[in-house]
DNA sequence: GAAAGCATACCATCCAGTTGGTATGGAGGC
DNA sequence: GCCTCCATACCAACTGGATGGTATGCTTTC
C-alpha cells in the first residue's frame, strides 16, 4: 500500500511465470537460471532461496502450469451445454479458439518440457506426466456420460479417448512449430473435432 | 581390410547417427559436442572439420533423419496392397509396429528437436519442418487415390489428413514420454487408425 | 605433394550452485 | 509500549567445472 515498488505478486510466482514463458520459447536446457531471474526481476540469491535447484523450479512450474490451465478450463464457458456430448465437443472447440496467439504463448509448457527431459530428469517427467494426466482426467466424466447416452456398446475406451484429445493437441503444437504457423494447429484440431463427433454418434 | 579398427562408416555418418540417438534421449541443448564425439568415437577436431558449428550438425542430422526414415518407409511391406485405402491403413499399422522398442529409439528426432529450437534456431526449425512435411507428402498420393475411390465428395483436405498422421504420431510420442510407457503411444495410434478407416469409408 | 581427414591442446565464456550477508516483520518477554 | 530474537525474503559477488569453438600439426589418400 505504501510502496509502489512492492511487486504485485511475490518473487516465487514471478519466477514460475517467467519459466512458463521462457521454457516454452527456448526450451529447458537453453533457459539459464540467470535469464529466469532477469525475466522475473529477481536476483540469483532469491532464486535459490525459493528453489533448491533449477530442477526443483521445473517441478514447481509444472504444478503451476496445471493450476493455471486448470483454472482457465474450469472458468471457460464450454461447461454450459446440458448434453455431455455437447460439452466434449465444446471443449475441443474451446481449445481451438486458444490457438489464436503466437506459438510460444499458446503451446503447452509440460509437453515441451517432458519431450526434452523425459529420460534424464525423472522428477520433471513425473510432474509433467501428472499435469497431462490430470488435464485428461477432467474430460473423462463428460466422455463417459456421452458414451453411455449415445454409443454405450462402442469398443473404445473412455480414458483413451480423453488422452487422445491431449495427444492431438500436443502433436498439433509440434507440427505447427515445424511449420512456423499456428493456423496449421487449428486445421489439425479440426480432425480431432470430427473424430470425436463421429465416435459419439453426432449426426452432422 | 587390414585394420579392424577401421570404422565401418565414416566419421561424419557416425556423428550424425550419434546425434539421432543422443538428442532423442537428452534433447538438443543438453547434448554437448563432447558427448557427440565420444559416442561417435571421434575427436573434437574431427567434429569441427565436418561441421562448421553444432547447429550445422543439427541441420545435417535432420536431413539424415529424413533419409533414414524415408528409406525405412520406402522399404516397408505396406506398399504391397493394391487398394490405395489399404495402403494408407497399412502405413498406420506399420507405424504402430515401430512402437515396440524403448521410447528413445522409436520417437521422432525432428519432432523432439523442433519443439526445442523452433523459436531460437530458424535454420534447424526449417530443416525439421522440411523433414516432417516431406514425410507427410509421401502419403498424399495414396490418400488422394483412396478419397477419389471411396469418398470423392468428402469435405476434408488430403494434405491436411496426411499431416494429421504425423500430428497424432508426434503427440503420441509426447504423451508416451510423459507416461514413461510406449504402450500408451500404441493405444493413441489406434485412434488414428480408426479415424482414417472411418474417413475413407472402411466398413469394419 | 597437396588436400582431406583426423588428433591434441587450448581458450573465452557461460553455467548452476555457493557464500556470506542485509532488510523486514512478527512473536514473545518484560 | 518497547526491545530482543529469529525466521523469511532477498541480494551481490564469487567459484569450479563444463561448453562451443579455435589453432595447429600429423597422417592417410589420391
Amino acid at each position: 500500500m505504501d510502496h509502489r515498488s512492492a511487486p504485485a505478486v511475490d518473487a516465487r510466482t514471478r519466477l514460475l511465470d517467467a519459466a512458463l514463458d521462457l521454457v516454452r520459447a527456448r526450451g529447458w536446457a537453453a533457459t539459464s537460471v540467470d535469464e529466469l531471474c532477469a525475466a522475473a526481476g529477481v536476483t540469483k540469491g532469491s532464486f535459490f532461496h525459493h528453489f533448491k535447484t533449477k530442477e526443483a523450479l521445473g517441478v514447481a512450474a509444472a504444478v503451476h502450469w496445471g493450476d493455471v490451465t486448470g483454472a482457465l478450463v474450469a472458468g471457460a464457458a464450454y461447461h454450459r451445454p446440458a448434453d455431455p456430448r455437447d460439452r466434449v465437443l465444446a471443449y475441443i472447440d474451446f481449445r481451438a479458439t486458444l490457438l489464436a496467439d503466437d506459438l510460444a504463448s499458446c503451446t503447452c509448457f509440460v509437453g515441451t518440457l517432458v519431450q526434452e527431459v523425459h529420460a534424464t530428469h525423472p522428477a520433471l517427467r513425473d510432474a509433467c506426466g501428472a499435469a497431462i494426466a490430470g488435464h485428461a482426467a477432467t474430460l473423462e466424466a463428460d466422455i463417459a456420460a456421452a458414451k453411455a447416452a449415445y454409443c454405450p456398446t462402442a469398443d473404445w475406451d473412455v480414458a483413451s479417448l480423453a488422452l487422445f484429445t491431449q495427444t492431438v493437441l500436443q502433436g498439433a503444437f509440434v507440427v505447427a512449430k515445424a511449420a512456423g504457423d499456428v493456423t496449421v494447429a487449428r486445421g489439425q484440431v479440426a480432425h480431432l473435432r470430427r473424430y470425436a463427433g463421429m465416435l459419439l454418434g453426432e449426426t452432422r
